[in-house]
DNA sequence: GATAACACCTACAGTTGCTGTAGAGGCAAG
DNA sequence: CTTGCCTCTACAGCAACTGTAGGTGTTATC
């Protein structure tokens, strides 16, 4: 199987593929005669375990080491809870984060009355100063 | 007032500040004999005003539009409108995407028992093929 | 055997929105 | 006149890819 061919099978970009290699995330790919990479099963899944933690929004670095948690088969997988559930507390500040944004854009948006720039609380709301409340990271 | 003032007064960055100039966020400074920028209130006011569109998610070049709508106070504020509610949607979307990947996320986190990997649901759910039902963008 | 079409190769620039660094020069206080 | 902080330009780096240029391999058809 060629790279084209991992890639169909996990919907991924070959240059992606590429730089997965590159930075150490799949092993080097044996090759051809003529330098062509080629992959078996075993790197399909490892290719799809990839692309699963990186959907759910698991950093590079993460998924490092889901990846070598995965290779310990033998010991405690508390590490991998531990990631996750750091993650998943990561992804609910973001929802929060998020959910006070839109009610902001709301009621931007519920403002704008169609008329002219000068009355428009869109804009007018933006000018305020926007760094009274929030504790900037 | 220079570049260091205008940073603390809106709470950005003085490299920030010089990178919106270079983009043409911000107009090119007046400067000092020697060289350094000085601001003024309207400056202060222009950089607020970027700073709350930034928060709320705005692009550079969303925030770029909106500026020009504020700069035509005679005009209609529809285009400001039209961004906004754009921007929205698309924040609506962003959390709907979240909400599906926090409570996968749960799932998985609930999934994991504390064995060994060999048994662990994290792993084994980040194994199965992620390419099924969702379709990329 | 020639040619076309397509997959593959390396290497690197570009994306977004900054942030950090290096090395040099300005400016006020002691 | 030195110390210490501010400012300057110019550029590298971050995440996580994506796209491009310019070249080679492979396969199918004529």
């Amino acid at each position: 199987m060629l790279i084209g061919g991992i890639a169909k099978a996990t919907g991924t970009k070959v240059n992606t593929i590429r730089f997965y290699e590159d930075i150490g995330l799949m092993p080097e790919a044996a090759r051809t005669a003529a330098g062509q990479r080629t992959y078996k099963e075993q790197d399909v899944e490892r290719l799809s375990f990839i692309r699963h933690a990186r959907k759910l929004g698991f950093s590079i670095d993460e998924t490092r080491s889901l990846l070598s948690v995965k290779a310990r088969p033998d010991q405690s997988c508390d590490e991998a809870g531990d990631i996750a559930l750091r993650h998943l507390r990561a992804v609910d500040e973001r929802i929060s984060r998020l959910q006070a944004l839109r009610s902001e854009l709301r009621s931007v948006v519920a403002a704008c009355t169609g008329g002219e720039v000068s009355e428009c609380k869109i804009i007018e709301t933006l000018s305020r100063n926007p760094a009274a409340s929030s504790a900037g990271r």
